[in-house]
DNA sequence: GGTGAAAGGTCATTAAG
DNA sequence: CTTAATGACCTTTCACC
């Protein structure tokens, strides 16, 4: 049985798969792993609705989009400007693709993506142009050594490790 | 029509269609942006063969999951020990979503995720723990103020904006 | 479990670059 | 001439009741 918060190993078979076949249906998932097919909807169901599973939009891929250069750009903003002012201004620039509150030094750090080096100097040039920037710190990721995944994280919380 | 690499404005109403109601099929797609089944059919099956959707798998929140604490991670290496065989040792520590090899002081900048700033620690540890870690810097995410979006980019390279 | 409705494929025709 | 869009038809498969 499911406590609250937690996620059994049919839970975390059934993510792995619809993450290996996105395509595949309810039915087909329900082949699969050897369940009734109500089963398997009520688990997607009860996942979605708790917010594990956000949806099942398109995974764009921003290199393929023409803009390979990705950094990660740390601000150190001016203590008076706030942080959501600052997020806003930061979300009328499209190559900022995420953007945290961060601990230490700097106040905000973002991901930005651009088509060239030259052009994300002027991505940053013009995040740098934002009232209450002080200082941006830059750095080019040149290779994505693990890409974003969430796999083995739901086997771990399911237990399967 | 655009040059061989570029998307369209279709394109990008398709994928801006799919992002914000992804459970509707191709054919009510093909209906709300009132063109032919088969063009939907077409612009996806390029957009996929191209990259530029790479699939239509769950996302899943690490927070959800029970993962609320969020760290970028980065990491000076060794300069014996190459980046690939630490990618992989990265690999197999389930909270490490992310790594990519960067520019600047630092070698490696991963994500990390864990359930409470306690777990971090030892998440870090681990990485710690690896061959070849000299030393580890974490910021902790405090807020995600722009949570990780794609479509302004999509809009941008279709020339929408 | 059954049924209405999509997805996915192919085709000929038409339009546009 | 090449590439794309369209509407038609078909079969398999799924989602919903």
């Amino acid at each position: 049985m499911t406590s609250g918060t937690g996620i059994d190993a049919l839970d975390a078979k059934l993510i792995e798969l619809l993450e290996a076949e996105p395509r595949i249906g309810v039915l087909e998932c329900a082949r699969r792993l050897g369940v009734a097919r109500g089963t398997v909807q009520a688990r997607l169901d009860k996942l979605i609705a708790r917010g594990v599973v956000r949806d099942f939009g398109p995974r764009v891929d921003p290199a393929a989009l023409g803009y390979p250069v990705t950094a990660f750009v740390t601000l150190e903003l001016r203590q008076a400007v706030g942080h959501q002012p600052m997020a806003q201004r930061l979300a009328r620039i499209p190559e900022v693709l995420e953007a945290h509150t961060v601990t230490g030094a700097g106040d905000m750090l973002c991901r930005i993506v651009a088509r060239t080096n030259a052009e994300l100097q002027d991505v940053i040039d013009r995040v740098l142009a934002s009232e209450g920037v002080l200082r941006a710190t830059t750095v080019i990721a040149l290779a994505e050594q693990i890409p974003h995944r969430t796999l083995p994280l739901v086997k771990e919380a399911a237990g399967l490790n």
